[in-house]
DNA sequence: GTAAATAGTTGACGTGAATCAAAAGATCCT
DNA sequence: AGGATCTTTTGATTCACGTCAACTATTTAC
């Protein structure tokens, strides 16, 4: 075999269910700690990798008993709460190598549902094992006291942004946020494609779906941005990011 | 000793920092758990108590290197970020019981400030020396991921609140949180004394602080409670109830 | 392939909360 | 005690975003 080919494993489609922790392309987003390499067995050991999710299928849904919590390795979820009122809130998207599920644990139950977005590989981590495991493997244990707490990080920052900025600072900064966030998975950071609908857009930023479309129409005007669809490409990143934080004309 | 008195020290006076864990009255909301006395024991071996913070000392600033977490023994305490531009933004408030510094363990540092609302007593959990423990006390662990889960939560019912809520339902959720905060500590749940300024609750909700008074001031008018400065008294948990979720007028 | 349903865009108008302004209480300081 | 500073209240005005409505583009279903 030439050593410049990849190995057989690496080029396994995404959804390909063989794929293990050690060779997954994901595995410095997902378990960004050094775990010796038979401690990755033993983590991978643990995990389980169902069928693909299609989209609009659910992951878990609210209410259901806690047992697992699940990364993203293909594809895209969203994670909503519903209402009193039957209203539907979006409280987050998770890209591949993010993980979702983190709130199920105090309550023994998940306060969210989760829905893919797009057709998506999951694998399923299930947490009392887990747990047990970080007993014996102090670094696990530590992955999982900073995964939680970048998730509170994450959720501060979204009430921060929701708290205090206008329509077009919270969409700048939800592009800038996909892009970065594609850019540590080696994709493009100026090109990608949203999994989600403007109406998910609007509900996760608390925003009406025609504040959604006039703002993406006023950013490719001022040509910051190209939006064909679901297809965006960045045009002027340096403008977006001041449109994020306030842009020129700071009122605030 | 009458076995109906309660031990000497059950009467400290809350700034006594001769407390200990295992007598401590909150011990049921910091910590949750079936901990053998023990271990309780030994968890509390490694909490330090400082001298108590005056209003306005602060706990440590954003961009401290992370050390510890912190459980409020009695007083509280606000936790805020300041933004680029400058401005302050209150991400929470901490009453007696609650755990503040979690947002510190992914980055190694705090991300927000946290200052004291009034005179405060702190127990210091050097986080570090509380992981090692957790490695050897089951329940421990689990108990630090079910704060951490809780915290999670939390703030995304403050993402809904802030996507979804009219400044009315902010302020009437608000009152309800610290209402059923102070029951859990066996206080009145409907007359408090408010720990924080309007200003701070204008901030943390997102709202200027005038509208925050004429919400006072309407939710008065409608007898719905009655508001000297920061003494607070629930006269209608009824129809604050109402008002929070949207009200009769629901107009979402 | 065509109808029906769903998702997105654009315009006109209304409204809830921000902003601006002023004054009345509290609290701090010497 | 008395001036200074900070906090809170209340009113008048403005504006960003929501609402309502009409229309187009895209996807789904038969």
């Amino acid at each position: 075999m030439n050593a410049n080919q990849p190995f057989q494993q690496d080029s396994l489609c995404p959804h390909d269910r063989r794929v293990s922790c050690a060779n997954c392309r994901l595995n410095s987003i997902c378990l960004p700690i050094s775990l010796h390499i038979e401690d990755i067995d033993k983590l991978n050991q643990i995990i389980q990798r169902g069928k693909p999710l299609q989209k609009g299928d659910y992951l878990y849904r609210a209410n259901d008993p806690f047992d697992s919590v699940f990364a993203v390795r293909s594809g895209a979820v969203k994670a909503l709460t519903i209402s009193d009122k039957g209203e539907e809130q979006v409280t987050g998207f998770y890209l591949p190598g993010e993980v979702v599920g983190l709130d199920g644990i105090s309550e023994n139950r998940y306060t969210n549902s989760v829905i893919a977005l797009e057709t998506s590989s999951i694998c399923e981590i299930p947490f009392h094992r887990m747990e047990e495991l970080s007993l014996k493997i102090p670094n696990l244990q530590r992955h999982f006291f900073q995964l939680m707490s970048r998730e509170i990080t994450q959720d501060q920052q979204m009430i921060i942004l929701l708290s205090k900025s206008s329509a077009e600072e919270r969409i700048a900064s939800l592009l800038l946020s996909i892009s970065n966030r594609n850019n540590r998975r080696q994709l493009s950071a100026t090109a990608f494609r949203l999994p989600m609908s403007r109406t998910d857009i609007g509900n996760f930023l608390g925003l009406t779906i025609e504040t959604v479309s006039r703002i993406f129409s006023r950013l490719q005007q001022q040509q910051i941005i190209e939006a064909d669809k679901k297809e965006i490409r960045i045009i002027n990143i340096e403008e977006l990011h001041k449109t994020a934080n306030g842009g020129d004309a700071c009122h605030s």
